[in-house]
DNA sequence: CTAATATGCAACCTTAAGGTTGCGCATCAG
DNA sequence: CTGATGCGCAACCTTAAGGTTGCATATTAG
């Protein structure tokens, strides 16, 4: 099954982003870094609809994802967007739309080449 | 939970397609259809590592995120992109990002106000 | 020191996701 | 007609996702 033609940046990572922003949740929370800048766990928790852990376990994963980092201060953890990682999961919906659109032409080129 | 407020345009749909999108059988299946064209569960099947089940589950979920479509022909079944489903998930992400920046602009704006 | 605050860790629960197998039903080739 | 092919449906299994509760641990306030 495809040996060697896929990229090591392509489907893992790339599910692993989409993943993380597969949930209604963790939308939510990136929403409101987003407006409200690094924020901390029980400033997201607020609004939230969840407990604190649950919190806590969404970022684990967004962090892992690549999403969002931490800076401890004193003893509170401040976590914060990291757009690369948005920027990854754009390239990949490019690429895809890119050969999507590039079998679209094949197929009208295949298409036209028909005798009837 | 949460019953009435989320926005409609908001996390749900995009939440949706961007779970379609995080599995890596899932990104397999839609790499195949970009490279193949429309293509029959079988043809799906063949090199995706799973069984022909699976894929089928996969493609109801791609279906329910408004990422493919299905047109029956006869006995068989083509399965086609949706380019204008991963449209909607890019615009998602182009809204988060704008978002992260208006509030990276504010933070700055915020820091340069302060007295030291 | 004593409390209150901000997290972390771990156990536990419930449910859905991903997969498989088995069977049934159309549809096309011979 | 008889098979082979392409799918759909349903039951079932395993595991991980999402959440909660309870307790432990730093750190800051008073």
């Amino acid at each position: 099954m495809s040996p060697r033609n896929n990229q090591p940046t392509s489907g893992d990572r790339s599910a692993r982003v989409f993943a993380a922003l597969g949930d209604d949740t963790r939308l939510r929370i990136i929403t409101h870094m987003c407006s409200m800048g690094p924020a901390s766990i029980v400033s997201l928790t607020q609004g939230s609809g969840v407990t604190r852990q649950a919190v806590t376990k969404h970022l684990r994963i967004l962090e892992g994802a690549g999403l969002v980092r931490t800076t401890r201060v004193g003893r509170e953890t401040s976590w914060q967007l990291l757009p690369e990682g948005l920027g990854a999961a754009r390239a990949s919906l490019d690429r895809i739309s890119a050969q999507w659109d590039n079998a679209l032409h094949r197929l009208k080129t295949f298409i036209e080449d028909q005798p009837t």
